[in-house]
DNA sequence: CTGGGGATGGGGCCC
DNA sequence: GGGGCCCCATCCCCA
């Protein structure tokens, strides 16, 4: 259900909606300069820029590198890059910021690591063989992108190494790097046509201290406004600038054909792919309806189709939806299920149930707040929510503890407050054992990397515990063998287990991820299959597995007949570590 | 990292 | 069927 939060964060839809804006400036209370924020600006101004550089549209650099040739815009490889800024004068206090080069050659990047940086520089993601994260990490610490080096050290367990790197070190490496620079500039000064010939064959490898930032930061992905959408729905007609024309010149005077590769194409597919987002994807922007059902995906992943992409999704949601009210309604959850008509949200498909109660789930499409509190102007899309509001100008804690006198506005506060009175922590964590009064706490540390200290409150299982009849295998003693699963099993029992093996540093194994980017390695596969199909068509492996990864997810979220009480989470999550344990002695086995 | 408060959106029941 | 009210799950934010 909340598989899309990491790149989902809540839309804002007040905001960046024209007809919203009106409402921004003409709520009370709010006089003088009004921020509106447009937090997918950055995203598609360098989602353009991408599309800019795949269709060579206002390309005015060319990096080569061993024959390959990649066109881009210097504006933002300066902007990545410390090396470019360097060499073109732009960075802060620097000469005539912007110099004059067209075509860059970095033979001592390799082409695959070039383009995966190109890659990030202009998506933000970082796609790249895992046998080729030396070349990365080479590569970035050459042309100073400090973000990506520090990540493939990470990666590749070379933190310390590059930490304890002397300053003296770095000193040399530095002034290499400004001897680099001058030099390159020196001779691009003297004949830009010479530079396409001149290779760099002295660069030596440096690490550049530099204080790079993703130049794109984390920014919700949230719906795009009509606008927006409108300029990109446009196709691309502008003619070559002249300044493309002359370099698209020089490419075929060069003997070389326009080349824009395409990470993960040709012969760096063969090894398994890393694949590691860094801040959102930015592979591609999803269109508004796309956008609004990813949103609502947030909390129903299989719900929110709106796409082509996900009309099997679609087709199953009147099955889904029922199932999963009548699966409920056996569960035992107490109320007894009122036969209504269910309706389909014409924005999102989703099905509502509830007499009335489409108005108000199109609201959240709509972002429409029309109950406004007369106190402070806070405007509510909902009237129950904004009566609830008005408690706090009025005082109003309707909810009081019968065991102190706290008073609570909510009644779920209430709930919580007297589990702290009962001293009840029904949520344990299986792996452990750490218990909390709440259940989004639990999930919160499931979710979290806090969970990995090993267990201490029960000893080790015998290695034949299980098998010799001694152990009964009820729920505690089953918890007690999963338990000896060891630190992996524990860090890795909410994980899907193909990320885990990916770091088993094999070149063909499948890719390696953090379990951070887990949900947006996700978003960005759909999203590449939706817009881009080309490019997924590259990306088997990673499709596959991205597919597999969110189903996997899915069919634990979506179960129609899932309970929420602690018995049965615990159930379902001994179940999950019972797996991971018969997955463990299969391999040991082999 | 955890505890606690608050916000948000969906569903059930009732008028 | 529309809407009010309530409960619930989940998330975010802050200390």
């Amino acid at each position: 259900m909340d598989a899309m939060r990491i790149t989902l964060p809540r839309l804002q839809l007040t905001v960046p909606m024209p007809m919203k804006i009106e409402k921004v400036a003409m709520s009370p209370g709010e006089d003088g300069l009004i921020g509106i924020p447009f937090p997918e600006h950055s995203s598609e101004i360098l989602a353009h820029l991408n599309d800019q550089r795949r269709a060579g549209l206002l390309c005015d650099l060319t990096l080569t590198s061993r024959g390959a040739r990649y066109q881009t815009h210097r504006s933002v490889m300066a902007a990545v890059s410390l090396y470019f800024r360097r060499l073109f004068g732009a960075e802060e206090g620097g000469g005539e910021g912007g110099g004059g080069f067209s075509v860059c050659q970095l033979d001592c990047v390799a082409p695959d690591a070039l383009d995966a940086l190109l890659e990030f520089a202009y998506t933000a993601t970082l796609t790249i063989p895992s046998s080729g994260m030396r070349d990365v990490l080479r590569g970035a610490q050459l042309l100073g992108i400090q973000c990506v080096a520090d990540a493939c050290r990470d990666i590749l367990g070379e933190k310390a190494e590059a930490e304890g790197e002397t300053a003296e070190e770095q000193r040399s490496q530095h002034i290499a790097t400004e001897n680099m620079v001058q030099e390159q500039s020196r001779v691009d000064k003297g004949s830009r046509r010479k530079t396409d010939r001149k290779k760099v064959k002295n660069m030596i490898p440096i690490y550049i201290n530099s204080s790079f930032s993703n130049p794109s930061p984390a920014s919700p992905i949230s719906h795009p406004s009509p606008a927006s959408d409108s300029i990109r729905s446009q196709p691309f007609t502008l003619p070559p600038s002249p300044k493309q024309e002359e370099l698209d010149q020089k490419i075929v005077q060069n003997g070389g054909s326009r080349m824009i590769r395409e990470p993960g194409r040709g012969a760096s597919l063969n090894g398994g792919l890393f694949h590691w987002l860094h801040e959102r994807p930015l592979v591609a922007h999803p269109s508004p309806v796309s956008s609004l059902n990813d949103k609502l995906s947030e909390d129903d992943d299989v719900e929110g189709c709106g796409d082509d992409a996900m009309l099997i999704g679609s087709t199953s949601i009147p099955t889904s939806a029922s199932d999963r009210g009548a699966a409920a309604t056996a569960a035992g959850g107490g109320r007894k299920r009122k036969s209504q008509t269910p309706q389909q949200c014409p924005v999102c498909q989703k099905i509502i149930h509830g007499a009335g109660k489409l108005p108000r789930h199109m609201r959240t499409h709509t972002g429409e707040k029309p109950f406004q509190c007369s106190a402070c102007g806070v405007r509510f899309t909902r009237n129950d929510k904004l009566k609830i509001h008005m408690r706090k100008h009025t005082g109003e804690r309707p909810y009081p503890c019968p065991s102190c006198p706290a008073r609570f506005l909510h009644s779920y506060d209430l709930k919580n407050h007297l589990s702290l009175h009962s001293g009840a922590r029904p949520f344990e964590c299986p792996l452990c054992h750490k218990a909390f009064a709440r259940e989004d706490h639990l999930q919160r540390h499931r979710k979290g990397h806090s969970c990995l200290e090993p267990p201490t409150r029960r000893p080790k299982r015998k290695p034949d515990a299980f098998e010799d009849g001694s152990m009964n295998g009820d729920g505690r003693e089953q918890s007690r063998q999963l338990e000896a699963v060891s630190l992996q099993a524990h860090s890795s029992a909410f994980l899907p287990r193909v990320l885990l093996d990916g770091g088993s540093g094999s070149g063909t194994g499948p890719p390696l991820m953090f379990p951070s980017d887990i949900e947006r390695r996700s978003f960005a596969l759909q999203t590449l299959a939706q817009f881009e199909p080309r490019r997924l068509a590259s990306y088997p492996q990673l499709f596959l597995r991205g597919l597999d990864l969110r189903e996997g997810r899915e069919a634990e979220e979506e179960d129609p007949g899932e309970t929420h009480s602690p018995a049965s989470q615990r159930d379902r999550w001994a179940d999950e570590v019972e797996e991971e344990i018969g997955e463990d002695e299969v391999e040991e086995e082999e």
